[in-house]
DNA sequence: AATGTAGTCAACCGCAGGCAT
DNA sequence: CATGCCTGCGGTTGACTACAT
């Protein structure tokens, strides 16, 4: 079927066709990256004369293309590691969908925001946020004893301040990055290198919620040490606060869901306590 | 059967980082 | 070393589809 002339109003801009793809274009586009392969996609447009920006063209191939795509529904399995991974990553979609072999980090937001943005986690969800947590209850005792132990040695370094000085409330410009920092992202190039690398070595095969776990409870145990460091002790639980507590239960849970796990919100928690709590994630 | 609403998916936009010149 | 270009990423938008009323 022809790519109808809806929706994004004018069809060319600046000679650049926009709107849906139209089956002679795939057919064009995938021509061309078999014989060129991928990249200098700002060059298809001149060898293909095909009317899409480089970025355009990308997109297409990226997203729709790729031979490699794995087409249906996201599965219990991945619907798992999304979340998990999101727990750990936050919005960092293209890093959650190379553990995702077939799945592109547009499939993995969409799928996100329609099942997550408005805080109604399925059976799923909750089945496997139940399994992830009672696991990370079981590391809980084991990192309690490294941070024992790290907690020696940091204190040579750091004043363990015990206020838990670093609170939401002490970044109120940066309340996303409060959450971001603690919980979401490795909060040192050297972490986030080792969460790039972990997730690379399961790029070829199938990740099942096993799999997740090796390569992500031993990042969080990372995560837990360098924020508990991070935030002064305070409320850089990491993976050893409990789930109970932060989750909420009932009614609730979905707006909980909602202001938690969404790290894209505007504003990501209501108040300091919330931002804690937040920062309890993980 | 018609209409309204929510869910899903594809595509665009702007920004940032990396790399070549 | 500075600049410009290219690529990739995350966020947002809009159309289509399915379901409910």
């Amino acid at each position: 079927m022809e790519a109808a002339p809806l929706g994004w109003g004018r069809q060319e801009v600046d000679g650049w066709r926009k709107g849906p793809w139209t089956s002679q274009e795939d057919t064009l586009l995938v021509e061309h990256v078999r014989q060129h392969g991928e990249g200098r996609w700002n060059s298809v447009s001149k060898l293909t004369g095909l009317k899409r920006s480089g970025k355009s063209c990308r997109l297409r191939w990226v997203n729709y293309l790729r031979p490699d795509l794995k087409r249906g529904k996201i599965t219990p399995q991945e619907e798992s590691i999304i979340v998990q991974l999101h727990a750990l990553w936050g919005n960092r979609w293209s890093t959650i969908a190379r553990s995702l072999p077939g799945r592109t980090d547009n499939e993995i937001k969409n799928y996100w925001r329609t099942h997550f943005k408005k805080g109604k986690p399925s059976k799923n969800i909750e089945r496997a946020r139940a399994r992830f947590l009672k696991q990370r209850q079981e590391m809980q005792s084991q990192q309690q004893q490294l941070l024992q132990l790290a907690a020696g040695q940091v204190a040579k370094d750091e004043n363990q301040d015990g206020g838990g000085a670093r609170t939401g409330a002490d970044d109120d410009d940066r309340g996303s990055a409060v959450v971001d920092d603690a919980c979401a992202a490795p909060s040192s190039p050297a972490l986030a290198a080792e969460a790039e690398t972990a997730a690379g070595h399961h790029h070829h095969e199938d990740l099942i919620m096993h799999d997740a776990m090796d390569f992500m409870c031993p990042m969080s145990c990372a995560l837990l040490l360098h924020g508990a460091v991070h935030q002064g002790g305070g409320t850089g639980s990491c993976c050893g606060s409990t789930a109970s507590d932060e989750y909420g239960s009932g009614e609730e849970d979905g707006a909980t869901w909602g202001s938690l796990w969404n790290l894209d919100d505007g504003v990501v928690v209501d108040d300091v306590t919330t931002a804690a709590g937040a920062c309890t994630l993980w």
